[in-house]
DNA sequence: TAGATTGTTAATCGATTAACAATC
DNA sequence: TAGATTGTTAATCGATTAACAATC
């Protein structure tokens, strides 16, 4: 059997269709069907069965989708139902927020360890963990099967550690630094680049106000 | 003139775009062609120059782009040459982080206040700013002309905080809350869904193994 | 059975890539 | 001028939407 490779946009959408089944099943809806479930998320019905359908039918024709049971299996696509153990790498402010961020456990992500370079960091606690130094990091991403390393340091060092993560093991990379890591092929690489998210929105603040400018005859 | 719609495809990029051209420039290149510049950011020359051509032409014929010149002009059409006044509401561990982050600033993203609803929090010192109660947000995003408000705080209040952030005259909200919030279509929202990012990740994860998997014989 | 709604194929739309004439 | 490289049109590719037969 040949798996078609899924496009990164279904995948993109998976976690957004995942939370509004999990308030669905919270309010105890039984079934829904890509109707309603469009109309509720602003997408089209087309799409939301499109979507499905590339991990094989999920619904029942005339019924609808279970909601419970979509739910779990958007869930188990997503690699929700298997446990995944990560470090972080930086215990700047980010760094110490995320380690502090309850909700990602609930989903699996278990938060294992925090480094720091920084010796006034070192023995700090944050949450239920305490930051320890980089030179303890081979031997604990060895020992204790850590799948997942969250960078969270400056740009200029982010490529260095991130090499040096790969070849302890580590399997992907959430990566908040600003630079473009160079992984193998097989590593994972999931960016969150705050900068960038704020330089679109400023764009967009500036698109709307020429936009409205153009109604009201301020330009043009 | 009529103004084409620029997609958000493109713009999604641009931030990338200034991001190179800024380090090229800083280590004093002077110009590029679209050929070098798709080396260096492994996109293709084609879309380099159909993203750019999007707002006019930028570079020459036969010389290419002058680094510069593009650096400045695509932080102009990103709104990086005129100044956002922020506040952060929510004074959690993400808000504080996103507080202390100094590299907002230097793209004329200014923070200038930060709200909590917690009476333990009133008062405390994050960075250059004071924990001010809810009660005064009001007042404040009036007279500071605030016009971007960062969203850390609880998906349960998240709409609510948006709905009145919206009466009071904000323009924009970089909303890490985990909800969709509902806004009039003159309001800009630009998400930060740290969770959906993570579950990427795990996906990706997981696909890349079952990869690996069918070359070593582990599976199908 | 009749009605509802999926799963899936076909049509459309938009984004990316290729090609090349314009021009520096 | 000749060579280089853009700006732009045309071709391709992929993603979204529409339509409808299958089927619960």
């Amino acid at each position: 059997m040949e798996e078609k490779e899924i496009s990164q946009a279904v995948i993109g959408r998976l976690p957004r269709y995942f939370r509004y089944l999990g308030e669905l099943k919270d309010e105890g809806v039984e079934r829904i069907s890509s109707q309603e479930l469009s109309e509720l998320m602003q997408v089209t019905a087309s799409q939301i069965r499109q979507d499905f359908n590339n991990f094989g039918g999920f619904g029942q024709q005339g019924y609808g989708y279970n909601v419970e049971y979509l739910y779990q299996e958007i869930g188990k696509i997503l690699g929700l139902d298997s446990e995944h153990h990560l470090i972080i790498v930086g215990a700047g402010n980010l760094g110490q927020a995320l380690a502090n961020y309850m909700n990602f456990e609930r989903r699996g992500f278990l938060m294992k360890g925090i480094f720091d370079i920084n010796r006034a960091l070192h023995g700090k606690k944050v949450r239920n963990l305490t930051v320890q130094p980089m030179e303890k990091i081979e031997q604990f991403v060895k020992e204790q099967n850590i799948d997942i390393a969250v960078l969270t340091l400056p740009k200029a060092s982010a490529e260095e550690v991130a090499d040096k993560l790969i070849r302890y093991g580590i399997k992907a990379i959430w990566n908040f630094a600003h630079v473009d890591l160079k992984v193998p092929e097989e590593v994972v690489v999931e960016n969150v680049h705050l900068s960038d998210s704020l330089m679109k929105l400023s764009y967009n603040i500036n698109r709307k106000q020429s936009e409205r400018g153009a109604y009201s005859g301020k330009k043009g």
